[in-house]
DNA sequence: CTGTTAGCGCGTTCAC
DNA sequence: GTGAACGCGCTAACAG
């Protein structure tokens, strides 16, 4: 069923029925009522694909997350889907699975549907996105980290001053024998900015790095609770645990109470993200807070803007920082 | 750029461009390998809206979930996502939100964009969606459940016959004051089913019901937090507390740690869904095991199935139940 | 193996 | 307020 035949048998044009499906267009109230009336009993529903070769407009946009698996991409591409729906677009959602190659190919086969912008998070790019997404000619934010070389727009924070801060917070309290366990193959990824921002904190405070590495990204509860193993083996004197993210920290903080270790008095633990989990779990787990919600919605409001700018010439980049700062509680918490 | 402008550049026509993109199509090798050394070089990037009009394929499929942040629904996607994959085909996420009248919405911007199957995770549905569906002449997948009328295929399994599968587990443990906590505004979800069984299990042991709600779906842990509180001022004599999911049932287990309760001495709880939380959390907690991911790949299966079918006729309705077992472990684990 | 013709179903643009 | 002609960029179907 096509316009031609809700038109034929309204004795109209084709071209009435599409304006009266557009609410600003000019038509007769009755006319229109009419057609949505047919267009209700027919159920019809307007082959979107033509409207959008006619009209050069997709109607949607395109984000890049490494995981859905993950409470905070998912909040984020929450907000972002509210923000953009308010501009009466739709968001397809892409899954790179921690790869860059796999990260290229979305980014290859979505750009082949038009959207008419693209949120990345951040991470090491494969080089050959860059000249695809320039010649796309649409607005590009990446999200979640504040890359050294932006492609366009950012909206995020630095992960590496994040989790400094935190470690610095925490050798203020008087922890020395802290241990850092992160994702293996973690080159050029956000997981790689903290471990990075770990060992300048240590640094800092006169201390060398401990290092100890599980699994691949993400890094799991299950990561969580073999990697205590690993950082026993490796670092025996270890005082507190700092993971990448704070479901491994869960992981950690169970099996320490496997084994029968209260946490933190026999090992704190910290963790990275500020998850549901580390203010339900007991004891609560110190970590880093990151508005997930907060970076869809900026980034959803500067694809706004982009879209009201181009009229004219395109928006000068936007670097928008958000907060991500330390938060202490129980898991770290001993009396000394 | 358009294909035309690569076919001059190479003093062919554009359909040989457009062949030479397919990789079953006959080309001489030779001109494949210069359209495509050009494509390389200009960056051309094809418009599948155009092609997808001409061709009258879409390339992709849409499958509408209540929530992404929730770990068996992001797996089940990844599976299907792979699945669809191998035959060529693009997944395109819906979140609903847990809310019908979004997926009405959904399906039919959706069916807009003409997806070449649809999968919906079964709930209550807006009516109005069928005949929508129906005109649409797509697979249509109900995941998730076995719901009573079926709108074609299924893979799932009956949420109530598994709930009460694990609640008579429970009463065969010796348990008897169970009380039910599950989410209020859950008519016709999965939810209610669950709370369904519980009921008849409870009946059938000649136990009478003890329900508590708390919070719209989907269940977290902060409602499971404060839904401790709940279950006690409503039934004091509480043995163990039935979640209607993983998450919910960890909330449950944080309020008792907090108050210096051992679970499951004091009060025992139970999950269902045996997320990741369930097996690493301590004590590790009684659950129904969905594999999440063969409920993504089987619904994948039948959508390429329904492929082969439609060049004779459209594949039967097939209904493909999955494992849901009852998994006792520590939570409720108490010695008598 | 390659080219030509003719749409796919809409929206833009103009005319009325 | 409404209609007609045209084209968006690609591919099916046929011809060669």
């Amino acid at each position: 069923m096509r316009m031609q035949d809700i038109a034929r048998r309204l004795g109209i044009s084709a071209m009435t029925v599409s304006r009266a499906l557009k609410s600003d267009s000019s038509v007769a109230p009755t006319t229109r009522a009419a057609v949505l009336k047919a267009i209700e009993e027919l159920g019809y529903v307007p082959n979107q694909i033509a409207g959008s070769l006619s009209s050069r407009r997709s109607g949607f946009a395109a984000v890049l997350v490494p995981s859905l698996n993950n409470p905070h991409f998912s909040e984020t591409v929450l907000a972002l889907g509210s923000a953009l729906q308010a501009r009466g677009m739709q968001l397809l959602i892409g899954n790179t699975e921690y790869d860059r190659r796999k990260e290229a190919e979305l980014v290859r086969a979505l750009l082949a549907r038009k959207p008419e912008a693209i949120i990345l998070t951040s991470d090491g790019h494969d080089p050959r996105i860059l000249p695809m997404l320039a010649k796309a000619k649409i607005p590009v934010v990446e999200i979640w980290d504040l890359p050294a070389r932006p492609i366009q727009h950012v909206v995020g924070f630095s992960n590496r001053i994040a989790m400094r801060g935190l470690i610095a917070a925490l050798i203020a309290q008087g922890y020395s024998r802290i241990t850092y366990l992160g994702e293996a193959d973690d080159a050029d990824t956000r997981g790689a900015s903290r471990r990075l921002g770990y060992c300048e904190a240590m640094a800092a405070a006169g201390l060398g790095p401990r290092l100890c590495s599980i699994g691949r990204p993400p890094a799991t509860m299950s990561d969580g609770e073999r990697g205590l193993d690993t950082v026993l083996s490796a670092f025996p004197d270890t005082e507190l645990v700092a993971c990448v993210s704070d479901p491994l920290a869960f992981g950690v903080i169970a099996a320490c109470q496997r084994r029968g270790w209260v946490v933190p008095d026999r090992l704190a633990v910290s963790g990275f993200g500020d998850f549901e989990i580390a203010r339900i779990g007991v004891p609560a787990i110190t970590t880093v807070q990151i508005d997930a919600g907060q970076i869809g919605r900026e980034a959803g409001g500067i694809i706004g803007e982009a879209f009201d700018a181009l009229r004219d010439l395109p928006l000068a980049p936007v670097i928008r920082p958000v907060p991500a700062l330390p938060c202490l509680r129980a898991s770290t918490m001993i009396a000394r």
